[in-house]
DNA sequence: GAGTGGTCTAGACCACACT
DNA sequence: GTGTGGTCTAGACCACTCC
C-alpha cells in the first residue's frame, strides 16, 4: 500500500520556503548576508546538500545572490547591478552604463478603478497613490510613467521623499518600505502619442511610442505596483532575450 | 605553489561540452532519449551525480527535456509546447492554445546587405534566402515578417515546401535542416504602419505597430536567422516576464 | 519488476575572500 | 589561517513509467 500525497513536495522545497519565510518577516534584510549553508543546515536539521538545492533555486530567481568565499547575500534593488533590473529600454548607441535619471512629476491619493484594483489584487476604491514621473536618458525624456500603488503599502510616500532620492524607484521602496520586487509581468502595445504623452517625452502628436504596462510582485507573488508608461523609440529599444 | 588556471572550468561544465558536442554532431536528434545518467556517466567516468549536473544545465537553457521515470529528451520545436516558443504575442481575451497559423508569401534568393550580413555574422553579399509570410490568429494577419537565411545552410528551402508544412517554422527547419534553434534575441520599436504593412495585416496606413527585429542562435551561439516583423497589437499584446 | 530520473545524505577536497 | 561557497563522489531510497 503506497501513499498518495497529492501535496508531495521535496525537502528542499520545505526549505526554501521556511528561508522565504524568514526574508518576508524581515529576519535578514536586502543587501545583507544570510547565515552559511552550514548553519542553516543545523538550524533546519538537514544536509548541507539539501540547503544547497534550496539556496540554488532561489538565487536562481534573484531572491538570493551568492558570493564565492564570502557569503550568501539578500538580493537588494540597492545594488547596481539590480538597480534598472526591469527596464529593458536600451540607447540604439553606446554605454549600457549611462544609467537613466528618474524625474518626479507629481504624486496625488485616489480611488482604485476598477482595471487598477483588478491589476493590483485588491477592491476596487481601495485608496491608492499615483505618481508620475519622467525617466531620462542623458537628459533627454524617454520613458513617461503613471505609477499605482496601494496606499496601505507605501504610507508616508511624498514628492519630497521622491525628490530628494536619486537612485532607482524600486531602490526606495526597498529601503523605506521594506518592500522586494521578485517578478514583473509586461504587456507591450504600440500606441500613438497623445498630447500628454507628445509633451511629456518631447515627440510630436501621433509619434508611434511602446505602450507598457507592468505589473510588480513581491514574495508570494503579491502584486504591489501597477504601472503603465509610454516609450520612446527614437534612438533606443527594448531589448529582449527569449530562451 | 598553486597552480593559476585562467581556463579553469568544472568537470560538470566539461561534461556538458561533450553532450553538446555529441547533439551537434547529430549523434542523438531533437525529440530522441539521450542515454541515461548512468550510461553517460560510464561513458565519460565520471559520477552520475556530475552528469546530472550538466543535463540540469541543459535542461535549464531547453537544450534537453526531463521526462522522470522515461529519460531526458533532446528539446524539439515539433513538441507542441514548444512550437511556438519564441512567440510573445497573445490574444487580449481568451485561449493561448488557439495557435497561429504560418502563411506563406514568397521566397526569393538574394545577396546579403551590410545589415543582413551584420545580423547573421556573414559576409556581405554572401547569398541569402529572404522569405516573407503572414502569421494568422484565427484567420486574422496579426504578424508580418520578413526572414532572413543563409543559403548555404537552408539548402533546397521552398515556397512549396513552405506551403505543405502546416506547423511552425522552426520545427520545418528542424526537420528538414536539422537546425535547432536555441535562444534569440529581440529588438522591439514602434512605427507607424507603412502601405506594405498596412496592407498585409488589414489596417490603416500609419497605425503604430510593434517592430520586432529576431536573430536566433544554434548551438554555440551561431547565429542562423534574422527577421524583422511588424505586430499589430489591436487586441493582442506582446507578453514578457521580467525575473 | 526493471529502469529511469528525483531526492537526500555524508564526506572529501578545491577556489576564493578576508584578515 | 579560517570560513565561505563550489565541485565531486558514492550510496541509499523514492516516485514515476512502461511492460
Amino acid at each position: 500500500m503506497t501513499q498518495v500525497s497529492p501535496t508531495f513536495s521535496p525537502l528542499y522545497r520545505q526549505i526554501r520556503g521556511l528561508i522565504l519565510q524568514a526574508l518576508e518577516s524581515g529576519e535578514w534584510r536586502p543587501g545583507q548576508a544570510i547565515p552559511s549553508e552550514q548553519e542553516l543546515a543545523a538550524r533546519f536539521n538537514v544536509s548541507q546538500g539539501t540547503v544547497r538545492k534550496a539556496i540554488d533555486e532561489m538565487a536562481a530567481d534573484n531572491i538570493l545572490v551568492r558570493r564565492q568565499g564570502r557569503g550568501t547575500y539578500v538580493a537588494s534593488h540597492t545594488d547596481p547591478r539590480q538597480m534598472f533590473r526591469f527596464l529593458r529600454l536600451v540607447p540604439e548607441e553606446g554605454e549600457l552604463f549611462a544609467h537613466p535619471k528618474s524625474i518626479p512629476i507629481d504624486c496625488r491619493r485616489a480611488k482604485a478603478t476598477q482595471e487598477a484594483a483588478c491589476a493590483l489584487g485588491i477592491e476596487q476604491g481601495t485608496p491608492i497613490l499615483i505618481l508620475r514621473r519622467v525617466l531620462q536618458f542623458e537628459g533627454k525624456p524617454v520613458v513617461g510613467d503613471e505609477i499605482f500603488l496601494p496606499e496601505e503599502i507605501y504610507q508616508g510616500l511624498s514628492m519630497e521623499m521622491l525628490q530628494f532620492w536619486n537612485s532607482s524607484l524600486y531602490s526606495l521602496f526597498e529601503t523605506r518600505f521594506g518592500l522586494r520586487m521578485i517578478r514583473a509581468q509586461e504587456r507591450i502595445r504600440a500606441v500613438a502619442a497623445d498630447r500628454a504623452a507628445a509633451e511629456l517625452l518631447q515627440v510630436d502628436e501621433g509619434t508611434p511610442l511602446l505602450s507598457v504596462e507592468r505589473v510588480t510582485y513581491t514574495y508570494g507573488d503579491k502584486p504591489v505596483e501597477w504601472r503603465r508608461g509610454v516609450y520612446s523609440t527614437a534612438g533606443y529599444y527594448y531589448l529582449n532575450d527569449l530562451t
